[in-house]
DNA sequence: ACCGTTGTCAACCAACCGGTTGAATACGCG
DNA sequence: CGCGTATTCAACCGGTTGGTTGACAACGGT
């Protein structure tokens, strides 16, 4: 199994949890101790330390090597692979839509010029 | 707990599994069968059903109820909200490295003018 | 040198996930 | 009607996940 395929699978779980898009959008903001992270919720801290660790692991976050603070920073590059790799997918399926749709259109403007084995007709 | 929430968490944790992103994939691609899709994979049938149910919940995907056969039609509209979800924070994330590096390139051409209480400065 | 602050590690638990097999359902066709 | 094809439902299994609590490690300040 691939590597990128392997940190691909990370991130997008990594972000299938509420609470975890939730730190996401408030890194975006600016960074944060694990402490600062913790304190809107009410689950334990150590729970978000994981839910942090877990960031960690997707290459979401970085974390400074500063000692006993150690502040959480959001990786907008890891971000980006993931909206590549659905924009690749959606272009595609919206490109196909488009010629689908054309070829309708065509299709209604003249029922005898039938299209000749076209790549969308199932 | 709001419903977009939810359908991002369905739609993130649809795609943390590279067999469904592969899935997705083929789908964008043009529309397909349970049988097809599952042919390429040396898991069950049953198995590629629970991906393709997967998908379906999460939104990515709709059935045209077509009789025995229901193709499976990928839905480019929810891989545009993920795209719209993860933008939004990975802009925020990058204008605000914009900031702090402009920041530092005024401080470091002049120590003399130093920056009163901006707001990236830790 | 100690204390408080900050964060992680470890063990445990219930719930969920991806896979399996076997049975059931839903049609189209002869 | 009854068979074959296509797909889903149900029960089960082992591994992972999100949460808990308790102990411990790493520093900074006084």
């Amino acid at each position: 199994m691939d590597d990128s395929t392997d940190q691909l699978d990370r991130a997008f779980g990594a972000l299938a949890d509420s609470t975890r898009r939730d730190l996401v959008a408030r890194l975006a903001v600016s960074d944060a101790t694990v402490g600062e992270l913790a304190e809107p919720y009410d689950v334990s801290l150590q729970a978000i330390s994981k839910h942090v660790k877990v960031l960690e692991e997707a290459g979401l976050v970085t974390r400074s090597r500063d000692a006993q603070r150690r502040p959480v920073h959001l990786n907008a590059g890891a971000l980006d692979s993931m909206t590549t790799w659905i924009e690749r997918y959606r272009r595609e399926a919206e490109e196909r839509y488009r010629r689908l749709d054309a070829l309708l259109s065509r299709m209604a403007e003249g029922d005898d010029e039938r299209p000749t084995d076209q790549e969308d007709t199932p």
